[in-house]
DNA sequence: CGTCTACATTACGTTAACGTCAAGTTTCTG
DNA sequence: CAGAAACTTGACGTTAACGTAATGTAGACG
């Protein structure tokens, strides 16, 4: 009933995940659930790491992308020198993501582009006799 | 020298992938190289369909979701219901791919406001005590 | 002719991101 | 207090997208 640590079986249900994923995170070092005793308590600050965590794999981003722009957040102990360097790799993820959505948009204008000219530039003809390859299925 | 046609060699060095990785793809059927003799010949609908692909694979879409993306420009044998079919898929890939950017336009934005407000919402603080974890590294 | 180069096929290896048992423990519940 | 429920760790299995040999052949060249 608690709202600021979770069990794991509520996190699951919430989030729609799966216990082994929670775990599987936890040990990359994703998440950092308390204990008490044995068992795992996620708390407020695991459950907004696993939203992002989830938006960014919604998307397409591997769990060490994400890891690392996860870790954009993290205590920066020595104030001067951590924050610029920090701010820096932040600036370097949000280059990165830019270009991604340079190729997205450039894919969505291929695609528009082609069905709108009814082109069929690609046009393909079947592979003419299916031949001796027999690996790779 | 001939420009219409590209041994497996000229495609790698052109391309910058390996010989494997053509081979592979012709395995999943996103390109369809004829042959001569045992050798492949790669056509300039090749060359078209890889460029689709490495832009594709930039951007993080599965090989998977790139062939049902090329499939988008597949020959319409059946002109009527073919071509309303083929559009509709291609709508529907289009919503897809723009839902994707929208998810990254919300990381973006994440992490700007956090950046740009200094505001460490997610503080970490380091993993107490590492854990009897023994699996999973 | 022998050798080199550029291919070919086959097959086993690798990494990521979990799924899926198996088996033990702790906690809830009737 | 017994059995179910909810955990735990451990370990092996799976899929995707190739890498990496190992081995074979066809053509070019000195």
């Amino acid at each position: 009933m608690d709202e600021t640590h979770m069990t794991i079986g509520k996190m699951c249900e919430t989030f729609g995940v799966s216990a082994r994923t929670l775990r599987f995170y936890e040990s990359k070092k994703l998440l950092f659930p308390m204990r008490q005793g044995q068992k795992r308590l996620f708390t407020k600050r695991d459950r907004a790491r696993l939203k992002l965590i989830l938006k960014g794999k919604r998307f397409g981003f591997s769990l060490e992308e994400i890891r690392q722009l996860l870790d954009l957040y993290k205590s920066d102990q020595d104030p001067q020198i951590q924050i610029k360097q920090a701010h820096e790799r932040a600036e370097r993820q949000l280059k990165a993501l830019e270009a991604k959505k340079q190729e997205l948009d450039e894919i969505i204008d291929d695609l528009r582009s082609q069905l709108a000219w009814g082109k069929n530039l690609l046009s393909t003809r079947p592979p003419l006799k299916p031949t001796i390859r027999h690996f790779d299925q």
